[in-house]
DNA sequence: AGTGCTGGTCTCTTTTTGAGACCGATGTAC
DNA sequence: GTACATCGGTCTCAAAAAGAGACCAGCACT
């Protein structure tokens, strides 16, 4: 029942589990986390959460998003099954989106790393500082 | 002491913390998880995350990277003080790198993500699957 | 003198992203 | 009735990022 040991264990695997083993090509955790890479995967996924959005207001939600990134990003995010779109018939026609379940349990494990971030950027700005100034 | 109830009421901040209350341009949370989005450094993260490698160990364990995005991809995460570079005056010289405190910090952090995907590649899959029959 | 190893950089091409015009169908203001 | 805006996109073109691969200096071995 020490999740510590478990932890630790399995870290030492991950290098492995991310290659699949040796077969590069065809690895199904980089298959994943590929797909949640892009610019603007992740912030789409934690607007999503909060609540449902429809195409424009998530527009105006994340102003430097462009449209065309807007559209391909979340047609990505709905072929991996995290997020569900809904178009509903009204003149002139709305289309909703929103987590799936899949979305919201990845959204679980995702929110781990914001976490860290918010927690730790204070450490990674003096880090980054502290770079830059050794290579002036 | 309940961390559901915690997790559930700041997982709907979570958009806020992402854009910096309004302040798009330099949001902390985005400045640090730009940092990673990169197509190569959750891999390289995990395969440090293991043990300390030699710059040509890691070019031979990843083959599919460029050493061009290897170099640089390391540079990035020595910069946001994820990674340590040593460098041993051996003829030929060889480099070291292995993961700072801040860097396992981190990827206790994205671990989860990772574990993430390990157990769910098989429901992303059927996902796509199921996406793209529609499509055709 | 030629070959190999080290850890890189430089250049060139291809892929990805960003900026912004454009679209048809509908509703509204003048 | 005619101009103009809103909806959710697509299309084109320029800029940025990434991939492929040649090239480099320094040293050891043969």
């Amino acid at each position: 029942m020490d999740s510590r040991i478990v932890n630790l264990r399995s870290k030492l695997d991950v290098y492995k589990a991310m290659t699949g083993g040796g077969n590069l090509a065809d690895c199904p955790v980089r298959d994943v986390i590929d797909g949640l890479n892009g610019k603007w995967s992740s912030l789409l996924m934690a607007a999503l959460a909060e609540q449902p959005y429809r195409f424009g207001e998530l527009r105006r939600l994340v102003p430097d998003i462009s449209q065309r990134m807007l559209t391909q990003t979340l047609h990505d995010l709905q072929r991996d099954g995290y997020v569900h779109r809904e178009v509903f018939p009204t003149k002139p026609p709305s289309v909703e989106y929103s987590l799936t379940d899949l979305g919201r349990s990845m959204f679980g494990a995702l929110h781990h790393l914001i976490q860290w971030a918010e927690l730790n950027h204070d450490a990674v700005r003096e880090a980054r500082a502290g770079f830059d100034a050794t290579q002036a």
